[in-house]
DNA sequence: TATGCATAACTAGCTTAACTAACGGTTCGA
DNA sequence: TCGAACCGTTAGTTAAGCTAGTTATGCATA
């Protein structure tokens, strides 16, 4: 019930994905989580199991594109980058997340 | 997908709900969607269909007591209070807000 | 040579919160 | 007396994120 620790709340993992493309396009799936949770200073953590279905409901989505490429350590990984379309949606994700916290912040803040 | 307008994330609500009733002891379902409403300057808004199911939720694992009175427009209402298991709760819920945001906040702002 | 670890991707199945879209009843002012 | 605001409830749906696995490969080292 309510915030769980450890837990990514439902459509902030969306906006992360998104932010951590636009920050460094072409970025594979493993590299995602290790940015997020670098950047984050371990504050978060997303978890495999969550990452790779929002990828693939994000490639349907059309926010981002996939292809199959060597990482630096001679694996196989799948790429993705940011689509024009993605662009806009972290756009869209960014002002929604900041109302959001906006508003929470003030129901916090009203003594 | 992602951060859809209008929708309370995941575990914003219960914490919308304890603090509304941290800060206001004693308030029937509707005073508290109306609190959240003007507080947060129409930011958010708590579907009756979302709140009242999470006061069940709450009064179940013991954060929140209810009892029946009259409203000072003389209605029959159910008014909810904060138990000490449920100010222990906002306190954790706060902190976890506190901690999601401010992870978020660090993927953000890195450019 | 084998053995183990880090890297990389994927998925079935579960949980659960929040929403939609109703419905029922009451009080009060126009 | 009629409608608007007030107050509560619920069945059914959606969908995101998690758990707990599986598969596979490159590389170091024992």
């Amino acid at each position: 019930m309510g915030i769980r620790k450890n837990d990514i709340l439902q459509g902030t993992l969306v906006l992360l994905i998104l932010k951590s493309l636009a920050t460094n396009p072409r970025l594979h799936g493993y590299a995602i989580t290790s940015h997020v949770q670098r950047v984050s200073e371990n504050l978060l953590r997303v978890e495999e199991g969550s990452l790779y279905p929002a990828l693939h409901r994000m490639e349907q989505e059309g926010w981002v594109r996939a292809d199959w490429g060597k990482t630096e350590k001679n694996r196989d990984a799948r790429f993705y980058s940011l689509t024009a379309a993605g662009r806009k949606q972290l756009a869209h994700e960014q002002e929604s997340w900041a109302r959001l916290t906006e508003g929470v912040a003030r129901v916090i803040r009203y003594a």
